[in-house]
DNA sequence: GGATTTAAAATGTGATCACAATTTTGTGAT
DNA sequence: ATCACAAAATTGTGATCACATTTTAAATCC
């Protein structure tokens, strides 16, 4: 899989008055999210300008971009690639996430208006929407939007990148657990979640977003996923 | 502080078979760690190129890179500037250092063994020499590594990126930090999470962890040396 | 004098090119 | 077939250039 493997990226929406470099990078960066580019998969500049139909230099500036925030990897040699996943690093990056995203929601708790309050509910009933119609790449966005809303209600948060480090180095691997969701019967975790916002309390919130990061990665019990996720 | 104020800053030491690229990047890392660049000051790349006798393309890589991760700020229009802190965002970054070094530590706890242990003690005993020679630069630097080999003792790290991340964002404020440090006893908190990690106490490491945080940080406590924070 | 408009200088973005290093391919021997 | 090795193609790095946009300055007006 080291070359030759052909990929499908999905281009992002080409927004008028952005720089093509921003385009590249959202563009990629959605195709981390979704596991279009295959871990150990050998990006190339002039390969991906091609695709893209740019020039080189903005792929460039993007891949950077993308390799500093975790979601690429710059092999020895100056090659980049989607990071291969071990079971530990698997773990350790759930556990990161459960650590991180449950501090940041206890620090944004105090800062949750009705108002805010309302959109999550509302992205709460797009996401089982999606669901029923077994819309797994939109779980996976509004489920990301659900938890984005939360923690940036803090108006001086500092860890949301931090978190989305984590959501791109986990993404390409998420969507073996889209596929095996609804195999098992799930509590809505996003529900205690809101329960937990509507009585303040900050320890059954935390508990709520660790529960639903633990539901959603649980796939990795799973001998026959977790041998999908190494390959 | 728009522009026109001078800076200086210290090269890195420039070894061969590196990738200029790499060796603007840790020289622009190393002095935004230093506060060798006052926030808000606008940084252009033709200005650093000329700074550091480099042609502008791996200016511009170093700064995507460092904007990624959160060393530097690309404002509204494509102007690059070290942020501007406030009271509020400090104390986040603060929090933010807690929770996930507390983790960190927790995590590559099992792992440290008597050699790694060793370097700890040879690290720390450095501080206290640079510390009685009044060296404020090489005691930051010492002290991030001691922190840095606690956690990349474990062998499937995958939150140093972020930890660092944070460093950065602390860094040009932390100069404020050794300035005031000696004024004020303070406890060997080193110490205690060497005693922590020879008891294979998890607990006691965290605390000793956070503790050494905030001391470290207490500056920003003394009104005075807020509002330099701040200015 | 101070605010507003206008001209000049500087800047980021993106394209193209040269080159050394790396990877891939082609060739021949075992 | 398998391996070793040399030739060819590809690649990342870094430099330079053009241009639209922005910033800075000078000039004008109240």
């Amino acid at each position: 899989m080291d070359k030759h493997t052909p990929i499908t990226i999905t281009l992002a929406q080409r927004d008028e008055a952005v720089t093509i470099t921003r385009w590249v990078y959202d563009t990629l960066h959605n195709a981390v999210l979704l596991g279009q580019i295959p871990p150990g998969r050998a990006l190339t500049i002039r390969e991906l300008a091609g695709l893209l139909e740019v020039s080189p230099m903005p792929v460039r500036e993007a891949l950077r971009q993308l390799s500093a925030e975790g979601a690429l990897e710059i092999q020895g040699n100056r090659r980049v690639m989607v990071p291969r996943m071990t079971a530990m690093k698997f773990n350790e990056l759930v556990e990161a996430r459960i650590t991180l995203e449950s501090h940041a929601a206890e620090r944004a708790l105090p800062y949750i208006d009705k108002d805010c309050l309302q959109r999550l509910t509302a992205i709460d009933a797009e996401i089982d929407e999606a669901e029923a119609n077994s819309d797994p790449e939109n779980v996976t966005r509004l489920n990301q939007a659900f938890h984005r809303t939360i923690y940036t209600a803090h108006p001086h948060q500092v860890t949301q990148p931090l978190i989305e480090s984590l959501w791109l180095q986990l993404g390409p691997f998420m969507r073996l657990s889209a596929e095996s969701l609804d195999e098992y019967y799930q509590i809505d975790r996003h529900q205690e979640a809101l329960a937990a916002i509507e009585k303040h309390d900050p320890l059954a919130l935390q508990m709520a977003i660790a529960a639903d990061i633990r539901d959603g990665c649980a796939f990795a019990k799973i001998p026959s996923k977790l041998q999908q996720l190494l390959n």
